[in-house]
RNA sequence: GGGAGCAUAGCUCAGCUGGGAGAGCACAUGCCUUACAAGCAUGGGGUCACAGGUUCGAGCCCUGUUGUUCCCACCA
């Protein structure tokens, strides 16, 4: 950056060149440094398959600006990273391709199509990754990991084996939520109900005895086919004489059971229930007391299988409508009524999931759910907002095992080993060569592999070399600090992490968990693919740059709460930037020192320490917003200062220094300007790497890179209270006599002479020139008494001075009248309400001592205002 | 059925521990004031959803109501 640049900031160019300067530079490698303390954040991992998106984007934003923050602080901070090896997504993605070519899995085979996996990682992993530079995230990229790498497969093996001998993990025949379109099963937290219009059928079963019959109702009529009983309350008075009778099944033929159980509830329906122990959980838990047969009717593919007699080979709805009509020809369907439902949805493709009776591997939650629940109640880990801990803890407690076996071919195969000749089962943490029992060679391995969140559970140690016990990453950065992710998977991953940590590690895996919400499009409405509402993050890295985007996700935004993306907002940050950009260049092109240095406390002038002080309290405010995590409203109170203080305040206030003869406060200015300037980039550096980086490589510095000096320290002798009241009389002076001119549409060209009439001369008096070229005055009068003529001058009024600027012919003495009689009844008002809680005893008595002192003040001020606006009328009335 | 969030300016949202209602955008007026028109100055605009309560004092705490969004749950 030089001074002859360009008037607007052009971050296309610079953010590259900075980034690469920075991975030059070796400055987002954490060393462990034993002198230093470790922080630590793992990214949470995204999909090997994906494309940056604005969650990333926000993701990305708050690590990056909390581990910049811990870095500057000096903190050894490592932000790890990596690529998540997503099973079904990716899967599903090489086997579009391969449709392509007409071919499917099947016709390559398992190792040839794991092959081609791998390809397809290698050409493609990295994309997102290169992505995720471009918002400037300043992770240890040399300890980048893989789900599926080597280390975390050592680790999914480990923690397999052990959770296996400790009983832990299971492998049974239950009810599991089953994909017919991804063709595998899938775990509780990866369905996603919704409420969706339906029917309920009213079906007619006649009783084997020709007695009479059942009506039964149901929402799943194709399920029908393997029903295998029917249940009714035993407190029904009405089915009292039926139970133990059986009843002739339509359509199959077949006579099935009639029983008694407590599940039925009577109030429902007609208060019977058609038993499908194989396709519902419910009948499943039945079917086990009165044991009931368990015949499944549907294939992996959701199709009708060969106990579905001549429906075999349909579509599960296909089958539906053809039972449906059916039974009604048959003179078996009773009624149909409309009926909304709760519907289980994959939430990968969004296809109805069943509930299908099938041989899957568990993970037994509630020893592991306890010792989680212990480490949050305790307090060892935080969620940030609070409220998510209930959420938490709310679905540890009710969780039921975990379905961890899919059927799938990318991911980590189950290690179990069958004997085809003695039946044993062998889980080995080393690939078995033969039956742990008998010894037979004629073994064959699970064919399964394991929930893509059965690693991410692991990702905060196996990442650091878990688990080998002596790995030094591991030793020196676990636990670690903070995890930063979004509500929508705090089941999938962080309630595993934390599980899976306090089990394997013995620690928590982290002390505070910082959620954040969605980014939803200008409607509210969440951003998708099918939608095609979704902006792209890059799109608006190219117009606004990266600084822009990272500022749009971290203000306005708070912990926990959904975020609206308004590319105007962008716009505002990318005009932020070059307002930043400008008065850099602007102290630049004043600059005549070589090296950022404070000048001697002696030499500083009332704006000087005005804006050394608000810097102060600035510092102060900020680091502690950022050590809460309220980086919003941290972000915010910089952009203040920078824009509101700094810009349009002490800029312009030392402007007449660096145009004077006067070298000495000319120099002091400058230095002001310079350190400042220095501290705030600093103090934004977290929140807009980039361009905190360029202006501060040219601007006189130490080191090489800004995101390695260290974060301002609050200094007690920086602190001016005296100077920076007396600099506000001043600014509200200004602000005063501006308001009056803007009100008369007097234009800046348009100067005048300025009476300051005040009993605070000395103040006034350090302020003329301010007053002078930021009142649009060409010459200030500091009095103590009313100068002549002022009854046809305007004037204005603050707490601390009128001001009277000659206007002739312009003053309306009427108009006058009424706007000061205006501005005496608000000023009034407001001093009554005041020394209302001032004559209140109670208020005297109770609130806390500084608050009436406050009130105090205030009654003070508002006291001379109103003398001063008295004084004002007295004398147009004269 | 259970739980949670939200309701503040025209729009989108901040408001941390109870003590002066704020920002961005939009709007109005005047300015090319030699860092910046992606800018400067000034201004208008709010019954903080409603009703009670606690408190000297409530946008903030408590209770209830309404509207709205979301999460969880095996009522066929």
């Amino acid at each position: 950056m030089a001074k002859e640049l360009s008037k607007v900031y052009e971050p296309q160019e610079v953010e590259s060149r900075i980034y690469e300067m920075w991975q030059k530079g070796g400055y987002f490698h954490a060393e462990r440094d034993p002198k230093k303390k470790p922080f630590t954040i793992v990214m949470p991992p995204p999909n090997v398959t994906g494309q940056l998106h604005m969650g990333h984007a926000m993701d990305a934003a708050l690590q990056d600006v909390l581990i910049r923050f811990k870095r500057m602080e000096g903190y050894s901070a490592l932000w790890l990273p990596g690529v998540d090896h997503a099973g079904i997504a990716t899967q599903i993605k090489v086997e579009e391709e391969l449709r392509k070519e007409g071919l499917t899995r099947y016709d390559l085979g398992r190792e040839k199509f794991l092959e081609k996996v791998w390809d397809w990682k290698h050409k493609y992993g990295n994309r997102i990754v290169e992505q995720q530079k471009k918002l400037g995230a300043s992770c240890d990229w040399d300890r980048a990991r893989f789900t599926m790498d080597e280390g975390c497969s050592n680790a999914v093996r480990e923690v397999f084996v052990s959770l296996y001998e400790k009983g832990l993990i299971y492998k049974g025949s239950r009810i599991i939520n089953w994909c017919p379109h991804c063709v595998t099963a899938l775990s509780d937290a990866e369905v996603e109900y919704q409420d969706k219009p339906g029917h309920m059928w009213h079906l007619r079963y006649p009783l084997a005895d020709g007695s009479g019959d059942v009506i039964v109702a149901t929402t799943r009529p194709e399920t029908m086919l393997g029903d295998t009983g029917v249940a009714v309350n035993p407190n029904d008075e009405r089915y009292k004489n039926i139970v133990g009778k059986t009843c002739i099944l339509p359509l199959v033929n077949k006579e099935i059971p009639i029983v008694a159980d407590d599940y039925v509830d009577m109030e429902f329906g007609t208060g019977c229930v058609k038993m499908t122990p194989a396709h519902d959980p419910n009948d499943f838990e039945v079917g086990l007391r009165h044991n009931l047969d368990v015949v499944r009717v549907l294939d992996d593919n959701g199709k009708v299988n060969e106990f579905g007699g001549k429906y075999q080979g349909m579509d599960r709805y296909e089958a539906r409508k053809a039972i449906v009509a059916d039974l009604e020809q048959q003179g078996y369907l009773v009624k149909i009524e409309d009926h909304a439902h709760n519907v289980g949805t994959c939430y990968r493709c969004h296809n109805d999931v069943e509930p299908i009776i099938s041989a899957q591997w568990f993970v037994k939650m509630q020893p592991l759910a306890e010792a989680a629940l212990e480490c949050v109640n305790s307090g060892a880990t935080k969620f940030v907002p609070e409220r998510f801990t209930k959420t938490y803890t709310n679905w540890m407690e009710n969780c039921r095992d975990w379905c961890i076996s899919r059927q799938l071919w990318w991911g980590h195969q189950i290690p179990a080993w069958y004997c085809a000749d003695c039946g044993h089962m062998t889980v080995s943490r080393e690939d078995a060569t033969c039956c742990e029992k008998c010894g037979s060679k004629n073994i064959t391995r699970d064919e399964d592999v394991l929930d893509t969140w059965f690693s991410s559970a692991l990702w905060p140690f196996e990442t650091l070399g878990w688990p080998d016990k002596d790995a030094e990453d591991f030793n020196y950065f676990y636990p670690t600090d903070v995890l930063v992710t979004g509500y929508d998977i705090i089941f999938f991953w962080v309630a595993r992490m934390i599980f899976s940590g306090c089990e394997h590690t013995g620690k928590p895996p982290f002390h505070t968990v910082l959620i954040h919400g969605l980014v939803r499009d200008d409607k509210g409405r969440k951003m998708s693919k099918s939608l095609g509402n979704g902006i792209d993050p890059l799109e608006m890295i190219d117009r606004f740059g990266s600084d822009a985007l990272r500022m749009n996700m971290v203000t306005a935004n708070s912990p926990g709460n959904d975020m609206r993306f308004y590319v105007e907002r962008c716009e505002a940050m990318r005009n932020f930037a070059n307002k930043i950009w400008n008065a850099s260049r602007y102290v630049l092109m004043n600059l005549k020192i070589e090296k950022n240095e404070l000048p001697a406390m002696n030499e500083l002038e009332l704006a000087d320490k005005w804006i050394l002080s608000k810097l102060n309290t600035l510092i102060a405010e900020v680091t502690e917003n950022l050590d809460k995590y309220e980086l919003g409203i941290a972000v915010q109170k910089v952009y203040d200062f920078i824009w509101d203080s700094y810009c349009d305040w002490y800029i312009e206030l030392t402007k007449a220094r660096l145009y004077s003869a006067d070298e000495a406060s000319k120099t002091v200015a400058q230095k002001v300007l310079l350190y400042v300037l220095d501290q705030f980039l600093k103090l934004l550096h977290p929140f807009m790497p980039f361009l905190t980086e360029e202006i501060w490589h040219a601007i006189p510095h130490e080191g090489d890179s800004i995101m390695v000096q260290s974060w301002p320290k609050f200094r007690e002798d920086l602190c001016f209270k005296t100077e920076e009241t007396a600099m506000e009389a001043i600014m509200n002076a200004i602000r005063a006599v501006r308001n009056r001119r803007a009100e008369m549409n007097v234009p800046p060209s348009k100067k005048s002479t300025l009476y300051v009439v005040t009993g605070k001369q000395d103040v006034f008096n350090q302020g003329a020139g301010f007053i002078t070229r930021l009142a649009y005055a060409d010459q200030v009068v500091v009095t103590g008494t009313a100068p002549d003529g002022h009854e046809d001058m305007v004037s204005c009024v603050t707490a601390d001075a009128e001001m009277f600027i000659p206007m002739n012919q312009l003053v309306d003495i009427e108009k006058e009248l009424e706007r000061i009689a205006k501005e005496l009844e608000k000023a009034r008002k407001n001093l009554a309400s005041i020394e209302g809680k001032l004559s209140n005893e109670n208020f005297v008595s109770r609130a806390p001592e500084n608050v009436v002192n406050a009130e105090k003040e205030k009654a003070e001020k508002a006291r001379a205002l109103i003398t001063q606006l008295e004084e004002a009328e007295k004398r147009l009335k004269k």
